[in-house]
DNA sequence: CGGAATGTTGAACCGTTTCAAACGGAGTGG
DNA sequence: CCACTCCGTTTGAAACGGTTCAACATTCCG
């Protein structure tokens, strides 16, 4: 099933299962594994089916930096169906499930339905979209803000209809991942995490996130979520 | 004339026709003026034919990220080709010539020719790729190495065959928005440049920078060209 | 159960910021 | 042509946010 595709709204029904029915093979990927290389020249696209990775990139003395997390409905490597070479990794972070097509089969149908190409197209923006946000937050917000605005991007993109007071999620990171991913060290989220807990903006169960109230916890990450570009 | 549109090998000899036959119009643009407007909704396509942008974004506190640098032959806002709103800004840095395509002849033009449509999408994809390194730039590259890097993207940009020492080229940024793009202070970025300067791995007259030796500068930034997917 | 990975806490340190003051160059008006 | 102002650059000193290192606690997992 590939049925989690964010096609967005741009897709009519009939082009819809013109995608389906491309052949397409699946697989699970167990937590930890990479679903992309850096160098890699894939002849597939990879659709995360089931669960949750991360984009990133490495410097050259050897420091991390995640770019992106990636969840179920989104193209891992659509990149690679127009530019040659991988330029980071992905990797997944609990069990995996990924659907692959193959590039050409995905060339042909974009190139036959103009409604299909779009979504793609919509959806690459919204990543880029996003990837905005993202620089402004590690270039700009302090620390405190920082991971609260992670914790929002993350709930709400989970929830893309809005996040109650109390909604819960599973955040299957490390504070080291987290911490790469907000450009800071696993340490200081420590102290971010336990902050906001004392506060109240989170509660935690292992790596559950409870937000008692939306609206503090984004008023604590001066969060808008115009930039996801949830409402089509 | 919009030759200067970055459509890559990828698109055709009698698509490109059919690009430069579009209606547009075309209009100048004093520095510091806004080419694209936070909220905006536009009807049009810009293309940035000559001079230098940047896009940024602002945190609800007011602090300001420089996210990108539009170069010509950019378009400035494809984003609104297809989401509604603009979620950013774009300033221009110097003169900067524009030229208009409306919407409506772009979405037609790209529905019908798939080359065309595949050229817009490989330069979103590139410009994804470049915000990512930025990402990793701002969350794990130190001050000097962010500005040295910067300075090495620049002048890739400007010189897409390669960057021969003894090259110089015009950065009409102040420090203030140089510290803005890296996620530093002005003062921080004058001392650092000013630390390149003494260690003579730029020269700097006004705002024009020469770099004397490109592979030192390189070797000082960490820097890796691959994510330009400068080779087609 | 035992060992490794992850989370927690404290203290010293350091890269960057902040604040403040001086400097230089470009443009303006007298 | 000089005096004045404005904006950006330069420099110094103190303060701060985040890092580093190190030790210990906890959870995970075979």
């Amino acid at each position: 099933m590939i049925d989690q595709l964010a096609l967005h709204d741009l897709i009519s029904a009939e082009d819809r299962v013109a995608f389906y029915e491309l052949p397409y093979s699946s697989r699970q990927f167990e937590a930890g594994t990479y679903l992309l290389r850096d160098g890699e020249i894939t002849s597939h696209c990879a659709i995360l089916v089931s669960g949750i990775a991360y984009r990133h990139k490495v410097t050259s003395d050897g420091s991390r930096q995640i770019v992106s997390i990636c969840l179920p409905g989104e193209v891992i490597n659509l990149q690679q169906l127009y530019l040659d070479e991988a330029d980071n990794n992905v990797q997944a972070l609990n069990q995996c499930q990924i659907s692959f097509i193959s590039h050409a089969a995905l060339r042909r149908l974009v190139n036959q339905r103009p409604s299909i190409a779009r979504a793609f197209f919509a959806s690459t923006l919204v990543e880029l979209s996003m990837s905005r946000e993202w620089m402004l937050s590690i270039g700009r917000r302090d620390a405190r803000a920082r991971v609260a605005h992670f914790l929002c991007e993350i709930a709400l993109r989970l929830n893309i209809d809005g996040v109650p007071d109390g909604t819960s999620y599973e955040l299957p990171m490390t504070q080291e991942q987290l911490g790469d991913a907000l450009g800071l060290t696993a340490v200081h989220i420590n102290r971010m995490i336990m902050g906001l807990v004392k506060d109240n903006l989170i509660t935690r169960r292992k790596h559950g996130i409870t937000i008692p109230s939306w609206e503090r916890l984004v008023q604590a990450a001066g969060f808008n979520s115009r930039y996801l570009k949830l409402n089509g």
